[in-house]
DNA sequence: TATTGTTATACTCTATAACTATA
DNA sequence: TATAGTTATAGAGTATAACAATA
């Protein structure tokens, strides 16, 4: 890459990140996932009876491109849309046994595929690459609260 | 996010630049660029004479793409295609007078506005992230070249 | 035969506005 | 009037296949 561009985090972060998304998604899309479908699954897994907008606001997607990626999961039989009855324009969100095991496998060869990306960092830089991401993600948020 | 897809780097760099680029691009788009652009045109400011496959490899955009980010480019007046006498085929790119101009604007900008987001960090924890970055993308290159 | 640039095309992800049904 | 979910749509970015001109 070029040195000035180099100098940006902005680029060394969309080159690595192309790589991760790259190679994860060649583990996903026999399963029948993609990225966003994956990280969704995983959320409604971890926290069932979850409404869209909650999962929206939790994926940093929008509501308006959550609802494909819903119907893509209820149409393979992995979730199901619940009416919420104290609030009735709601849906909750439930993972099925086949969603669960669909789920533990995708999530199995994430990390096992991640894992092998990352032998050349020690479990000591990894958890410091992954503080100092969450730090700037957290202090944006808060500047953006602040506007 | 959730705890889970939290341990995965790719979700957390998804995360981070995604909002670097949507604030990188607010300051781009007045000036007339975007992200492809952008990179495209300081890797022609600071390698003249650079052929397009040439930049595509650098940039890792395929060269299919790479030509409408050089028309537009072209179309605005900023860079210059150059036949290369040597070999027919191929187009040497040179940036022009306001081409400079744009891209030295564009680079101060965008420098200002990832400092700003990276006030968090110290001088030596963005040293380590920048080369840890670069060491994953490193190993990945090595890892796909031995396929 | 292989490579450079090009066209055409398709799919993922993201973003916005307007709608419906409920609250 | 506000909110939850939805539809429609558009624009970036990425990916592959096929082609013309040139090597």
């Amino acid at each position: 890459m070029d040195a000035r561009l180099r100098r940006f985090l902005g680029f060394r972060l969309k080159r690595v990140f192309n790589l991760i998304r790259a190679d994860l998604l060649e583990q996903l899309v026999p399963l029948g996932l993609h990225i966003t479908t994956f990280s969704t699954l995983v959320v409604i897994v971890d926290h069932p009876g979850l409404r869209q907008s909650a999962l929206a606001d939790t994926l940093d997607i929008k509501t308006s491109n959550m609802v494909a990626i819903i119907d893509d999961l209820e149409q393979r039989g992995w979730i199901t849309r619940q009416r919420v009855p104290e609030d009735r324009r709601a849906f909750a969100l439930f993972v099925t046994e086949s969603g669960q095991r669909v789920c533990e496998m995708a999530v199995a060869l994430a990390s096992e595929h991640e894992s092998k990306l990352l032998t050349c960092l020690s479990e000591q830089e990894l958890d410091s690459l992954m503080n100092m991401l969450e730090k700037i993600e957290t202090m944006s948020e808060y500047n953006d609260a602040a506007e």
